[in-house]
DNA sequence: AGCCAGGGAGTCG
DNA sequence: CGACTCCATGGC
């Protein structure tokens, strides 16, 4: 596992480097530091209790350790334009996270730079979140988000995605947008009644349905991703990545984010 | 100063 | 449908 790589290639914004191999992250109401050990990662809570069973199952499920990434990797390598990507990226999980953050990092991600969506993130969970320790602050419930006016949510400065964060708290607080509806409808009625939430396009839908949901599938398509496609796979995926086009998406992401030189074309 | 950032809404044709 | 503008903020 890169540990590295996974938390920092654009889909999750609730991490910051605190040290060599060493990261603090908040996730629901759990902060904790990870470390990378060799190919493997450790986890440490910030109050320094042990992880309970709970937590195990939790990181577990966020990290998608049940997923064999070895065998998917070397699936990937049998394309000779996917193979560099994943040779790039070795390591890199698709992550599955809670679904209300998800949706909210992502419409606070259009039009907008990761460092930045990440500032406001924090000042979102710092605002309105549950307190873990004096400094460290975790997301917050739908519930404590849908009574607020767009005034409230100025300080943290996400212009006019603002009232997009209220109609997504709303939509879910009433029950009107609902995880387990989402997850029981196929991929294309699920990104629909996302798309119902005003500032909920294709690309935020797809966004959670990949990195909350585990829709394998769906590939989230920015400017880089069509750019990468139309210069990698102008014919779509290879076959080699049937049924998991949003994890290869991940490694072609990373590596073409990183190829500033494509910005020449 | 101007451009861009893991887009989407509103409008016009 | 497609194209086009605006959206609010901050970093470079």
């Amino acid at each position: 596992m890169n540990v590295e790589a996974t938390l920092f290639c654009g889909q999750s914004f609730s991490w910051t480097k605190i040290q060599e191999e060493t990261y603090l992250g908040v996730v629901g109401d759990r902060a904790v530091q990870v470390r990378q050990k060799g190919d493997n990662l450790v986890i440490e809570r910030v109050d320094d209790q042990p992880l309970t069973q709970e937590d195990e199952a939790f990181w577990r499920v966020y990290f998608a350790l049940d997923i064999d990434y070895i065998s998917l990797q070397n699936k990937f390598k049998n394309d000779d334009k996917l193979k560099p990507c994943v040779e790039f990226g070795q390591g890199i999980r698709v992550l599955r996270q809670p679904f209300f953050e998800t949706l909210l990092s992502f419409i606070l991600s259009q039009n907008n730079h990761i460092p930045r969506i990440a500032g406001i993130v924090e000042r979102l969970r710092a605002q309105f979140g549950p307190r873990i320790t004096d400094t460290i602050y975790g997301f917050p419930k739908p519930e404590q988000l849908a009574c607020l006016e767009v005034e409230d949510l100025a300080p943290l400065r996400a212009g006019f995605r603002a009232r997009y964060v209220l109609d997504a708290a709303k939509k879910v607080a009433s029950g009107e947008i609902e995880e387990e509806k989402l997850s029981s409808l196929p991929d294309g009625e699920a990104r629909k009644l996302l798309m119902t939430i005003c500032g909920v396009g294709p690309k935020v839908a797809d966004c959670v349905l990949l990195y909350a949901l585990g829709r394998y599938r769906v590939v989230p398509m920015d400017v880089w991703m069509k750019r990468a496609m139309a210069q990698l796979f102008p014919n779509g995926m290879p076959p080699c990545a049937e049924g998991y086009e949003g994890i290869a998406q991940q490694f072609i992401f990373h590596w073409a984010r990183t190829q500033k030189t494509m910005k020449n074309h």
